[in-house]
DNA sequence: GAACTGCTTGACACGATGTAAAGTTGACAT
DNA sequence: ATGTCAACTTTACATCGTGTCAAGCAGTTC
């Protein structure tokens, strides 16, 4: 079989990841060929275009650290706000991982559609953890009673959103200590009161 | 004077805001001259590049639309969680207006530092507002305890970001007054319970 | 009518993505 | 040993958007 082709296709999503992750705006595809020590034009013979590495990074990301059996194992939780405490800490620790990857994903959402799309299937997919966490809650009777399932999935939606980890971890230099403490916190007191 | 240059300037101003905010991704400076009716070139006479026409257009929906006033009415508010709803109100006013602008602004902040800056300057503008209205309410005696000035405006700044109104509103479809609405409660709720 | 201003036309450099084609190298099969 | 195939290289080029440069034109103003 293509061993070598399969080991050169997994050195190029692990250094497109760390390019990303090392917080090195404008990462070209000369710069991953560089790195990775082949040509640009080998690149495209493992990846059509620039945004199909990108999104086949952070595919790789998520089987690498395993994040679906991550957000999965909140739903082991007994009561709705243990299950959404589980769910928050799963995804919090989460962010740090693909935040590289998701600022080059979103900086291409203006020009390229199938980017955008990338991203917003990824973050439809933990969104769908904020739906079961809701549930769980409203399950439980807990629900604060202005808020339809939607809109509290919604919200929740908002609160976790990677560009609020942005703002306070990386713009305002919170650790991530605090911002988990303070987003569990918000997240509880905005579904359940 | 120059009142021919001044007359031109505006309309490339007012062109470029209303091309930002009819939703139009990836405006291009051909696309701005055409819909001024001039050619790329004389854009270029106005402005020296496409940073700094997107900068002015910001300072000028700002002097249009005076969102300093705006802003600072909040001011008058009696206690301190008038003040906060008066800020809130007005700033969550302010954001579509601005919208479109900000998402071009933002798609520029990672090739462009100067696009990035002037971002940031606006934002820590509407920041300066949060630590105010955050000030008011811990003079009423009404923050909560585990919260000091500088981490509750951090987290009130964080709740009105620009991006967590496109991700209710425009992703979401909430409309304006649920935003607002729900915005209004979660920020009373994270800074005074 | 000379100078000045605001604009036009046309050409071009640059950086990044992506395409195309011909050549090299090494492994492996027969 | 030789032929074939896959992975990769080198070189060249098309495209798109930004930004630069230079020459010229039209109206007004002194």
């Amino acid at each position: 079989m293509s061993s070598t082709q399969a080991d050169t296709k997994t050195r190029i999503l692990d250094t497109t990841w760390k390019l990303l992750e090392s917080g090195n705006k404008n990462v070209r595809m000369s710069d991953i060929a560089k790195a990775v020590g082949i040509s640009r034009q080998a690149l495209y013979l493992h990846y059509p275009n620039r945004a199909d590495l990108l999104i086949a990074t952070t595919r790789h990301i998520d089987s690498v650290k395993d994040i679906d059996r991550r957000l999965a194992e909140s739903r082991a939780a007994k009561t709705g706000k243990d299950r959404l405490s589980a769910f928050i800490r799963a995804w919090v620790g989460y962010i740090p991982e693909i935040h590289g990857t998701s600022v080059a994903l979103r900086a291409m959402q203006a020009t390229d559609a199938e980017a955008a799309a990338a991203w917003n299937d990824r973050m439809q997919a933990m969104r769908h953890g904020c739906a079961a966490a809701v549930k769980a809650i409203k399950d439980d009777g807990l629900l604060l009673p202005h808020l339809t399932e939607d809109t509290a999935t919604d919200l929740l939606w908002m609160i976790l959103s990677v560009e609020n980890w942005e703002r306070l971890v990386r713009d305002c230099g919170w650790s991530q200590a605090d911002y988990e403490a303070t987003i569990q916190t918000l997240a509880h007191k905005a579904l359940s009161g």
